[in-house]
DNA sequence: CACCACGCAGTTCACAGTGGATTGTCCGAA
DNA sequence: TTCGGACAATCCACTGTGAACTGCGTGGTG
C-alpha cells in the first residue's frame, strides 16, 4: 500500500516480471543469466524481497505449483512503481576486487604468493569473461540489443582486468 | 584468542597498520585514500571490526588521545593472522552497476531517460577515474609501486565502462 | 579572556547483501 | 516401493551501507 522506494533488487525482479510470471527460482535463474555477470544478487534476497513486494502491491500471486513453487506476476502499480525507479538518483559503483586488495598489500607478500595469485586471477577472469561474452552473444541472438550490451559491459570489466594483471610489476 | 578467520575488512585494516599505529578515524582516511577506489569501506565498518581486532589480540589499543581518539597498533600475533590470510582462497569480484542495470531494462525506458543516463555515466565516470589517475600518481610519487598498481585497477575500471558507454546502441 | 559554533572521533541503528546449512517435496531409477 | 538426488524455499549469522546522533576540542569572534 505504502508506496515506500524500491531497493535495486527489487526493482530487478519487478524489471525481470514485465516478461511475465515468474517463481523464485525462475527468477533468480533469470537473473542469474541476465543481470549476474553485472549485478550480483542471491536466492537469499530474492525470496526476501518477494514476499515484501507482494505486501506492496507490486506483485501478485498465482496458483503455487509442484515443490511449494510460487509464481508472481507484476501488477499495475508494480509497472508504476518501477518506471519510477528507472527515475530515481544512481547509487555509485560497487566495486570490491580482491586481487587488486591484495596486490596492494604487495610488499608484504612473497614473490611465490604473487605469482600464485596472479595465475588465480588470470584464470577467474578468463572463464568469467568468455562466460559473460557467450551470455551476451545468446542475448543478442534472441533480439534482447539491451540485455546485450548490458552484458557486454561485464566482458569489458573482465578484459580491462586482464589488460592490468598483464602490465602488473611481476 | 581463538585464530578465528579474518574476514577481508579486518585484512584490510591490518595491512594498513604495518605502516605503524593509527587512530580509526585515520584508518578510515588511509583506507578511502589507498583502496577506496577498488575496495570500499564505510566508517561503521572500521569502528565495528577494530574492537573486534582487539578482542582477537591481533591489535593493541595506544594512550586514548583528545576526542576519545584511540591509536591501534598491529601486534605480532596479527601479522601472523594478516600473512595466513594472503593465503586464503580469493572470494569473487564483487560488481554491481547501477547503470548497466538499467541499460539491461532498456526496452522500459523512454528516450529522454536513456539519454539522461549516459550523460549522468558519463560524468560520473570521467570524475572516479580522474580521482583514481590521481591517487595512482601521488602513491607512485611514494614509491608505492603496488599501492599505485592497485590504484590503477580502478582507473582501468572506469577507463572500460567509458569506452562501453560510447559504443551503446543510443 | 569567555564564549560558542563548527568539525571531528566515535557510536548506533535499520536495512541490504552474502553464503552456508536446513527443510520439505517431487521425480525417476533400481 | 523406496531410496537418492535435485530442486524450491527458508533460515541464520555475519558482513556491508548510509544516515543520524553524541560529545568533546579547538579556533575564531567579540
Amino acid at each position: 500500500m505504502a508506496e515506500s522506494q524500491l531497493n535495486a533488487t527489487a526493482a530487478a525482479l519487478l524489471g525481470l516480471l514485465h516478461d511475465g510470471p515468474m517463481t523464485g527460482g525462475q527468477l533468480m535463474a533469470s537473473a542469474q543469466r541476465r543481470l549476474g555477470p553485472f549485478w550480483s544478487m542471491t536466492r537469499s534476497q530474492v525470496y526476501r524481497e518477494l514476499p515484501a513486494l507482494a505486501d506492496a502491491g507490486f506483485v501478485r500471486l498465482g496458483k503455487p505449483g509442484p515443490r511449494a513453487s510460487q509464481p508472481y506476476a507484476i501488477t499495475a502499480a508494480g509497472k508504476r512503481a518501477f518506471t519510477k525507479w528507472l527515475n530515481e538518483p544512481l547509487g555509485r559503483d560497487q566495486l570490491r576486487n580482491p586481487v587488486t586488495l591484495r596486490v596492494a598489500f604487495g610488499e608484504l607478500h612473497s614473490a611465490k604468493q604473487l605469482r600464485e595469485l596472479y595465475q588465480e586471477a588470470l584464470e577467474y577472469h578468463t572463464t568469467a569473461m568468455a562466460n559473460a561474452r557467450n551470455a551476451a552473444k545468446v542475448a543478442s541472438k534472441e533480439g534482447d540489443n539491451y540485455g546485450s550490451a548490458a552484458l557486454e559491459f561485464a566482458v569489458a570489466y573482465h578484459k580491462a582486468a586482464l589488460a592490468w594483471l598483464k602490465k602488473l610489476p611481476s
